[in-house]
DNA sequence: TCTGGGGTCCTAGGACCC
DNA sequence: TCTGGGGTCCTAGGACCC
Protein backbone atom coordinates (compact mmCIF):
# COMPACT_ATOMS: atom_id res chain seq x y z
CA UNK A 1 0.00 0.00 0.00
CA UNK A 2 1.53 2.79 -1.19
CA UNK A 3 1.06 6.89 0.28
CA UNK A 4 -0.42 9.30 -1.00
CA UNK A 5 0.97 12.90 -0.60
CA UNK A 6 -0.51 16.11 -1.40
CA UNK A 7 1.54 19.36 -2.61
CA UNK A 8 -0.38 22.25 -2.31
CA UNK A 9 1.19 25.53 -3.64
CA UNK A 10 -0.58 29.08 -3.77
CA UNK A 11 -0.62 30.70 -6.77
CA UNK A 12 1.42 34.04 -7.53
CA UNK A 13 0.96 34.20 -3.68
CA UNK A 14 2.08 37.43 -2.33
CA UNK A 15 0.88 39.02 -5.64
CA UNK A 16 -2.60 37.38 -5.04
CA UNK A 17 -3.03 38.60 -1.28
CA UNK A 18 -2.26 42.52 -2.70
CA UNK A 19 -4.77 42.13 -5.29
CA UNK A 20 -6.98 41.12 -2.13
CA UNK A 21 -5.75 44.65 -0.50
CA UNK A 22 -6.40 46.62 -4.00
CA UNK A 23 -8.56 45.21 -6.47
CA UNK A 24 -7.32 48.14 -8.59
CA UNK A 25 -4.43 45.39 -9.15
CA UNK A 26 -6.02 42.48 -10.63
CA UNK A 27 -5.20 41.46 -14.83
CA UNK A 28 -2.20 44.13 -14.72
CA UNK A 29 1.65 43.69 -14.44
CA UNK A 30 2.68 43.74 -10.87
CA UNK A 31 5.91 43.80 -9.09
CA UNK A 32 6.17 43.03 -5.81
CA UNK A 33 9.29 43.58 -3.70
CA UNK A 34 9.68 47.48 -3.47
CA UNK A 35 10.38 50.37 -5.94
CA UNK A 36 11.42 49.72 -9.52
CA UNK A 37 14.48 51.86 -8.44
CA UNK A 38 15.49 50.60 -4.67
CA UNK A 39 18.37 48.15 -4.73
CA UNK A 40 16.34 44.69 -4.17
CA UNK A 41 14.87 41.92 -6.12
CA UNK A 42 11.42 41.32 -6.81
CA UNK A 43 10.05 38.74 -4.27
CA UNK A 44 6.78 37.86 -6.75
CA UNK A 45 5.38 38.78 -10.04
CA UNK A 46 1.97 38.56 -11.59
CA UNK A 47 1.30 36.42 -14.41
CA UNK A 48 1.13 39.53 -16.62
CA UNK A 49 4.28 40.47 -15.65
CA UNK A 50 6.05 37.30 -16.02
CA UNK A 51 4.89 37.55 -19.94
CA UNK A 52 7.42 39.86 -20.05
CA UNK A 53 10.17 38.39 -18.60
CA UNK A 54 10.12 39.44 -15.02
CA UNK A 55 10.55 36.51 -12.60
CA UNK A 56 10.89 36.14 -9.04
CA UNK A 57 14.59 37.59 -7.44
CA UNK A 58 15.23 39.30 -10.31
CA UNK A 59 16.55 42.99 -9.44
CA UNK A 60 14.32 45.31 -9.43
CA UNK A 61 15.67 47.88 -11.92
CA UNK A 62 15.79 44.87 -14.21
CA UNK A 63 12.03 44.34 -13.86
CA UNK A 64 11.81 47.84 -14.49
CA UNK A 65 13.76 47.88 -17.84
CA UNK A 66 11.78 44.32 -18.90
CA UNK A 67 8.45 46.51 -17.57
CA UNK A 68 8.42 49.97 -16.81
CA UNK A 69 4.33 49.69 -16.93
CA UNK A 70 4.06 47.39 -14.27
CA UNK A 71 3.20 48.64 -11.19
CA UNK A 72 5.21 48.06 -8.17
CA UNK A 73 4.76 47.88 -4.17
CA UNK A 74 6.04 46.61 -1.40
CA UNK A 75 5.74 43.38 0.15
CA UNK A 76 3.23 43.38 3.39
CA UNK A 77 4.74 40.05 5.73
CA UNK A 78 2.23 40.30 8.04
CA UNK A 79 -0.62 39.78 5.39
CA UNK A 80 1.42 37.14 3.92
CA UNK A 81 1.80 35.41 7.41
CA UNK A 82 -2.40 35.65 7.59
CA UNK A 83 -3.34 34.07 4.88
CA UNK A 84 -0.63 31.37 5.04
CA UNK A 85 -2.04 30.71 8.68
CA UNK A 86 -5.65 30.54 7.12
CA UNK A 87 -5.03 28.20 4.50
CA UNK A 88 -3.03 26.26 6.98
CA UNK A 89 -6.32 25.76 8.93
CA UNK A 90 -8.42 24.35 6.00
CA UNK A 91 -5.58 21.60 4.74
CA UNK A 92 -5.62 20.99 9.02
CA UNK A 93 -9.10 20.22 8.19
CA UNK A 94 -7.96 17.73 5.43
CA UNK A 95 -5.20 15.96 7.15
CA UNK A 96 -3.47 15.70 10.51
CA UNK A 97 -0.13 15.76 8.85
CA UNK A 98 0.34 18.77 7.55
CA UNK A 99 3.86 20.79 6.82
CA UNK A 100 3.86 24.22 5.73
CA UNK A 101 6.79 24.18 3.81
CA UNK A 102 7.68 27.35 3.26
CA UNK A 103 4.75 30.51 3.29
CA UNK A 104 3.02 29.36 0.56
CA UNK A 105 3.31 25.74 0.09
CA UNK A 106 2.70 22.76 2.31
CA UNK A 107 3.00 19.02 2.08
CA UNK A 108 0.29 16.94 3.37
CA UNK A 109 -0.22 12.92 3.95
CA UNK A 110 -3.76 12.06 3.09
CA UNK A 111 -2.61 8.22 3.07
CA UNK A 112 -5.97 6.76 4.67
CA UNK A 113 -8.05 9.44 4.15
CA UNK A 114 -9.93 7.55 1.09
CA UNK A 115 -13.33 6.74 3.16
CA UNK A 116 -13.37 9.62 4.76
CA UNK A 117 -12.87 12.22 1.54
CA UNK A 118 -12.84 10.13 -1.39
CA UNK A 119 -10.66 9.21 -4.18
CA UNK A 120 -7.42 11.66 -4.18
CA UNK A 121 -8.28 13.79 -7.17
CA UNK A 122 -11.79 14.11 -5.26
CA UNK A 123 -10.26 15.53 -1.99
CA UNK A 124 -8.02 17.18 -4.09
CA UNK A 125 -11.08 19.22 -5.51
CA UNK A 126 -13.10 19.76 -1.95
CA UNK A 127 -9.50 21.20 -0.72
CA UNK A 128 -9.25 22.91 -3.55
CA UNK A 129 -12.84 24.61 -3.06
CA UNK A 130 -12.12 25.17 0.75
CA UNK A 131 -8.92 27.21 0.31
CA UNK A 132 -10.84 29.34 -2.42
CA UNK A 133 -13.80 30.09 0.50
CA UNK A 134 -11.33 30.83 3.23
CA UNK A 135 -8.98 33.14 1.40
CA UNK A 136 -10.43 33.95 -1.97
CA UNK A 137 -6.94 32.47 -3.49
CA UNK A 138 -6.26 29.68 -6.51
CA UNK A 139 -3.69 27.01 -5.27
CA UNK A 140 -2.24 23.84 -7.47
CA UNK A 141 -2.23 20.68 -6.01
CA UNK A 142 0.26 17.55 -6.88
CA UNK A 143 -0.75 14.83 -5.61
CA UNK A 144 1.70 11.37 -5.68
CA UNK A 145 3.42 8.67 -3.81
CA UNK A 146 6.42 10.59 -2.58
CA UNK A 147 6.98 14.58 -1.96
CA UNK A 148 9.55 14.89 -4.71
CA UNK A 149 6.99 13.51 -7.26
CA UNK A 150 3.93 15.88 -5.79
CA UNK A 151 5.99 18.86 -5.65
CA UNK A 152 7.23 18.51 -9.32
CA UNK A 153 3.45 17.61 -10.12
CA UNK A 154 2.28 20.91 -8.46
CA UNK A 155 4.76 23.22 -10.35
CA UNK A 156 3.43 21.03 -13.54
CA UNK A 157 -0.43 21.81 -12.85
CA UNK A 158 -0.02 25.26 -12.37
CA UNK A 159 -1.43 27.40 -12.52
CA UNK A 160 -5.12 26.51 -10.46
CA UNK A 161 -5.00 22.98 -11.72
CA UNK A 162 -4.32 19.39 -10.25
CA UNK A 163 -2.37 16.64 -11.22
CA UNK A 164 -2.02 13.53 -10.03
CA UNK A 165 0.75 11.07 -11.20
CA UNK A 166 -0.44 7.30 -10.38
CA UNK A 167 1.40 4.98 -7.99
CA UNK A 168 3.80 3.31 -10.65
CA UNK A 169 4.20 5.34 -12.96
CA UNK A 170 6.73 8.07 -11.31
CA UNK A 171 9.73 7.16 -13.51
CA UNK A 172 7.50 7.47 -17.05
CA UNK A 173 6.32 10.70 -15.74
CA UNK A 174 9.82 12.05 -14.77
CA UNK A 175 12.07 10.92 -17.40
CA UNK A 176 11.13 13.46 -19.82
CA UNK A 177 11.62 16.61 -17.65
CA UNK A 178 14.80 18.80 -17.48
CA UNK A 179 17.05 17.99 -14.45
CA UNK A 180 16.57 21.45 -13.14
CA UNK A 181 12.48 20.38 -11.86
CA UNK A 182 14.74 18.30 -9.26
CA UNK A 183 14.29 20.28 -6.34
CA UNK A 184 17.52 21.55 -4.99
CA UNK A 185 18.92 21.02 -8.55
CA UNK A 186 20.41 24.76 -9.24
CA UNK A 187 21.83 26.43 -11.71
CA UNK A 188 25.66 24.96 -10.52
CA UNK A 189 24.42 21.37 -10.48
CA UNK A 190 22.52 21.64 -13.88
CA UNK A 191 25.14 23.06 -15.27
CA UNK A 192 28.03 19.71 -13.97
CA UNK A 193 25.12 17.53 -15.11
CA UNK A 194 24.85 19.04 -18.74
CA UNK A 195 29.00 18.51 -18.50
CA UNK A 196 28.52 14.79 -18.66
CA UNK A 197 25.45 15.08 -21.07
CA UNK A 198 22.85 14.49 -18.71
CA UNK A 199 19.80 17.03 -19.68
CA UNK A 200 17.08 14.88 -18.01
CA UNK A 201 15.72 12.83 -15.21
CA UNK A 202 15.80 10.04 -17.78
CA UNK A 203 19.37 10.44 -18.21
CA UNK A 204 19.76 10.84 -15.12
CA UNK A 205 17.81 7.51 -13.68
CA UNK A 206 19.59 4.89 -16.23
CA UNK A 207 23.16 5.90 -14.10
CA UNK A 208 24.42 3.61 -11.85
CA UNK A 209 25.03 5.13 -8.27
CA UNK A 210 28.62 4.17 -8.25
CA UNK A 211 29.08 7.06 -10.97
CA UNK A 212 26.65 9.45 -9.20
CA UNK A 213 28.45 9.28 -5.83
CA UNK A 214 32.09 9.42 -7.30
CA UNK A 215 31.35 12.45 -9.20
CA UNK A 216 28.62 14.23 -6.75
CA UNK A 217 29.28 12.58 -3.27
CA UNK A 218 26.44 12.20 -1.14
CA UNK A 219 24.20 14.69 -3.16
CA UNK A 220 24.70 12.05 -6.30
CA UNK A 221 23.04 8.93 -4.11
CA UNK A 222 20.40 11.16 -3.40
CA UNK A 223 19.95 12.44 -7.00
CA UNK A 224 19.80 8.72 -8.01
CA UNK A 225 16.75 7.91 -5.71
CA UNK A 226 14.76 10.93 -6.93
CA UNK A 227 15.30 10.36 -10.74
CA UNK A 228 12.93 7.36 -9.82
CA UNK A 229 10.88 9.76 -7.96
CA UNK A 230 11.68 8.52 -4.41
CA UNK A 231 12.30 11.43 -1.25
CA UNK A 232 15.69 10.52 -0.60
CA UNK A 233 18.27 12.86 0.79
CA UNK A 234 18.23 15.47 3.24
CA UNK A 235 14.90 17.37 3.70
CA UNK A 236 12.49 15.18 2.22
CA UNK A 237 13.65 11.96 4.65
CA UNK A 238 12.15 13.52 7.38
CA UNK A 239 8.41 12.88 8.26
CA UNK A 240 5.67 15.17 7.35
CA UNK A 241 4.35 16.67 10.57
CA UNK A 242 5.28 19.13 12.71
CA UNK A 243 8.31 21.44 12.00
CA UNK A 244 10.79 21.25 15.12
CA UNK A 245 13.24 24.48 16.54
CA UNK A 246 14.71 26.41 13.75
CA UNK A 247 18.28 25.41 13.25
CA UNK A 248 19.03 29.19 13.02
CA UNK A 249 17.71 32.68 12.94
CA UNK A 250 18.93 35.88 11.48
CA UNK A 251 18.61 39.30 10.29
CA UNK A 252 20.48 41.16 7.77
CA UNK A 253 20.12 44.30 6.51
CA UNK A 254 21.67 46.16 3.07
CA UNK A 255 21.80 49.87 3.30
CA UNK A 256 20.30 52.14 0.34
CA UNK A 257 23.52 53.47 -0.24
CA UNK A 258 26.97 52.07 0.94
CA UNK A 259 28.45 53.35 4.16
CA UNK A 260 32.03 53.26 6.36
CA UNK A 261 29.96 55.02 9.38
CA UNK A 262 30.47 53.24 12.32
CA UNK A 263 28.03 54.57 14.10
CA UNK A 264 25.50 54.04 11.39
CA UNK A 265 26.49 50.41 11.37
CA UNK A 266 26.26 49.66 14.68
CA UNK A 267 23.03 51.26 15.35
CA UNK A 268 22.06 48.86 12.53
CA UNK A 269 23.48 46.16 14.37
CA UNK A 270 22.46 46.84 17.74
CA UNK A 271 18.82 47.03 16.13
CA UNK A 272 19.16 43.35 13.88
CA UNK A 273 20.87 41.81 17.59
CA UNK A 274 17.15 43.31 19.23
CA UNK A 275 15.33 41.70 16.52
CA UNK A 276 17.32 38.69 16.69
CA UNK A 277 17.70 37.92 20.41
CA UNK A 278 13.37 39.04 21.01
CA UNK A 279 13.01 35.94 18.25
CA UNK A 280 15.06 33.28 20.98
CA UNK A 281 12.70 34.25 23.66
CA UNK A 282 10.02 33.74 21.26
CA UNK A 283 10.84 30.23 20.56
CA UNK A 284 12.52 29.76 23.90
CA UNK A 285 16.12 29.40 22.69
CA UNK A 286 19.36 30.43 23.60
CA UNK A 287 22.42 30.68 21.03
CA UNK A 288 25.68 29.24 21.43
CA UNK A 289 27.11 30.89 18.08
CA UNK A 290 26.93 34.42 16.77
CA UNK A 291 28.00 35.05 13.33
CA UNK A 292 28.20 38.73 12.07
CA UNK A 293 28.22 38.95 7.91
CA UNK A 294 29.57 41.89 6.11
CA UNK A 295 29.23 42.68 2.24
CA UNK A 296 31.12 44.92 0.85
CA UNK A 297 30.26 47.64 -2.18
CA UNK A 298 31.95 45.40 -4.54
CA UNK A 299 30.10 42.12 -3.10
CA UNK A 300 32.62 40.07 -2.08
CA UNK A 301 31.03 38.80 1.51
CA UNK A 302 32.24 37.33 4.59
CA UNK A 303 31.14 35.80 7.75
CA UNK A 304 32.79 35.68 10.98
CA UNK A 305 31.92 33.66 13.88
CA UNK A 306 32.28 33.14 17.85
CA UNK A 307 30.97 30.13 19.94
CA UNK A 308 30.30 31.54 23.49
CA UNK A 309 30.83 29.74 26.98
CA UNK A 310 27.25 30.51 27.77
CA UNK A 311 24.43 30.09 25.52
CA UNK A 312 22.49 33.11 25.04
CA UNK A 313 19.04 35.08 24.19
CA UNK A 314 19.65 38.38 25.73
CA UNK A 315 20.18 41.49 23.66
CA UNK A 316 23.37 42.69 25.11
CA UNK A 317 25.49 39.89 24.42
CA UNK A 318 24.63 40.01 20.56
CA UNK A 319 25.17 43.30 20.44
CA UNK A 320 28.47 43.30 22.50
CA UNK A 321 29.59 40.01 20.33
CA UNK A 322 28.54 41.44 17.21
CA UNK A 323 30.59 44.55 17.55
CA UNK A 324 33.34 43.00 18.77
CA UNK A 325 33.52 40.65 15.73
CA UNK A 326 32.75 44.24 13.49
CA UNK A 327 35.65 45.76 14.97
CA UNK A 328 37.89 43.12 14.36
CA UNK A 329 36.81 42.06 11.10
CA UNK A 330 36.13 44.91 8.99
CA UNK A 331 38.33 45.56 6.51
CA UNK A 332 38.32 49.62 6.83
CA UNK A 333 39.75 50.07 3.35
CA UNK A 334 36.08 48.88 2.05
CA UNK A 335 32.43 50.43 2.66
CA UNK A 336 29.70 48.47 3.51
CA UNK A 337 26.52 47.36 1.70
CA UNK A 338 25.60 44.77 3.52
CA UNK A 339 24.96 44.02 7.87
CA UNK A 340 23.74 41.15 9.59
CA UNK A 341 23.51 38.86 12.50
CA UNK A 342 23.34 35.26 12.49
CA UNK A 343 22.92 32.43 15.50
CA UNK A 344 22.89 29.00 15.36
CA UNK A 345 24.18 26.37 17.81
CA UNK A 346 20.79 26.67 20.20
CA UNK A 347 19.89 24.73 23.44
CA UNK A 348 17.07 24.77 25.64
CA UNK A 349 18.64 26.33 28.73
CA UNK A 350 16.15 25.04 31.74
CA UNK A 351 18.42 25.79 34.89
CA UNK A 352 20.20 28.82 36.24
CA UNK A 353 22.49 31.06 34.23
CA UNK A 354 26.46 31.41 34.93
CA UNK A 355 26.61 32.56 38.61
CA UNK A 356 28.63 35.27 37.94
CA UNK A 357 26.16 36.80 35.64
CA UNK A 358 22.99 35.87 37.21
CA UNK A 359 21.61 39.26 38.93
CA UNK A 360 22.70 41.19 36.17
CA UNK A 361 21.47 38.75 33.21
CA UNK A 362 18.29 38.14 35.58
CA UNK A 363 17.48 41.88 35.82
CA UNK A 364 17.96 42.21 31.78
CA UNK A 365 15.32 38.98 31.52
CA UNK A 366 12.54 40.80 32.66
CA UNK A 367 13.40 44.30 31.31
CA UNK A 368 13.40 42.68 27.89
CA UNK A 369 10.13 40.57 28.75
CA UNK A 370 8.42 43.36 29.26
CA UNK A 371 9.48 45.13 26.37
CA UNK A 372 8.66 42.40 23.98
CA UNK A 373 4.83 42.73 25.48
CA UNK A 374 4.88 45.92 24.58
CA UNK A 375 6.22 45.51 21.49
CA UNK A 376 3.44 43.11 21.09
CA UNK A 377 0.73 45.66 22.13
CA UNK A 378 1.95 48.41 20.33
CA UNK A 379 4.25 47.33 17.28
CA UNK A 380 7.58 46.69 17.16
CA UNK A 381 9.55 50.36 16.95
CA UNK A 382 7.60 51.00 20.01
CA UNK A 383 10.54 49.90 22.08
CA UNK A 384 14.40 50.35 21.52
CA UNK A 385 17.18 50.42 23.99
CA UNK A 386 18.08 53.89 24.41
CA UNK A 387 21.28 55.37 23.57
CA UNK A 388 22.20 56.46 26.85
CA UNK A 389 22.23 52.46 27.99
CA UNK A 390 24.11 52.14 24.72
CA UNK A 391 26.43 54.32 25.89
CA UNK A 392 27.11 52.16 29.27
CA UNK A 393 27.69 49.21 27.05
CA UNK A 394 30.26 50.59 25.28
CA UNK A 395 32.28 51.32 28.52
CA UNK A 396 31.81 48.42 30.21
CA UNK A 397 33.18 46.34 26.99
CA UNK A 398 35.95 48.34 27.29
CA UNK A 399 36.92 48.28 31.04
CA UNK A 400 35.89 44.72 31.48
CA UNK A 401 36.49 42.81 28.65
CA UNK A 402 36.95 39.39 30.18
CA UNK A 403 33.81 39.27 32.10
CA UNK A 404 31.54 39.39 28.86
CA UNK A 405 30.77 35.62 27.34
CA UNK A 406 32.82 34.15 24.82
CA UNK A 407 35.84 35.56 26.36
CA UNK A 408 36.28 32.12 28.93
CA UNK A 409 38.78 29.34 27.58
CA UNK A 410 36.57 26.68 26.41
CA UNK A 411 35.72 23.60 28.68
CA UNK A 412 38.36 20.91 28.16
CA UNK A 413 36.70 17.47 29.34
CA UNK A 414 38.84 15.41 31.30
CA UNK A 415 41.67 13.17 29.85
CA UNK A 416 41.72 9.62 29.82
C1' DT B 1 21.04 41.74 -14.74
C1' DC B 2 24.12 45.24 -10.66
C1' DT B 3 22.28 41.61 -7.52
C1' DG B 4 16.79 41.12 -0.62
C1' DG B 5 16.04 38.48 3.37
C1' DG B 6 14.93 34.39 5.71
C1' DG B 7 16.14 29.83 5.95
C1' DT B 8 18.34 24.53 5.15
C1' DC B 9 21.95 21.47 4.07
C1' DC B 10 26.67 20.21 2.57
C1' DT B 11 31.83 20.42 2.25
C1' DA B 12 36.33 21.03 3.81
C1' DG B 13 40.17 22.09 6.75
C1' DG B 14 42.09 22.52 11.33
C1' DA B 15 42.08 21.75 16.37
C1' DC B 16 41.74 18.48 19.59
C1' DC B 17 40.94 13.95 21.71
C1' DC B 18 41.48 8.94 22.33
C1' DT C 1 60.97 10.61 16.36
C1' DC C 2 59.10 11.64 9.51
C1' DT C 3 54.17 9.93 11.60
C1' DG C 4 47.60 6.11 11.96
C1' DG C 5 42.82 6.46 12.16
C1' DG C 6 38.36 7.72 13.81
C1' DG C 7 35.40 11.06 15.94
C1' DT C 8 33.65 15.69 17.23
C1' DC C 9 33.55 20.57 17.29
C1' DC C 10 34.38 24.92 15.17
C1' DT C 11 34.68 28.07 11.34
C1' DA C 12 34.09 29.78 6.45
C1' DG C 13 31.95 29.45 2.32
C1' DG C 14 28.60 28.08 -1.07
C1' DA C 15 24.39 25.92 -3.42
C1' DC C 16 19.79 26.09 -3.15
C1' DC C 17 14.74 27.23 -1.92
C1' DC C 18 10.77 30.56 -1.46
Amino acid sequence: MSRTVFHVDMDAFFVSVEELYDPNLRGKPVVVGGKSNERGVVSAASYEARKFGVHSAMPLRTAYQHCPQAIFVEGHPERYREYSGRVFEVLNRFSPLVQMASIDEAYLDMTGTERLLGPPLRAAHLLHEGVKQATDLNCSIGIATSRLVAKIASDQAKRNGILHVLPGREARYLAPLEVRKIPGVGKVMEKNLHSIGIRRIGDLAILDEKTLTSRFGKWGLALAGKSHGLDAGGWFDSEIGERGDPKSISHEHTFHEDTRDPERLEATLTHLAEKVARRLREHNLHTRTIQLKLRYSDFTTITRARSLAAPTQLDIHLIEESRRLLHENWDRSQTIRLIGIHTSGFEHVTGQLDLLDSGRSEKWRQALEAADKLRDKYGESAVALGSGLRGKFRERVQENPAALPGKEPRKQSPGD
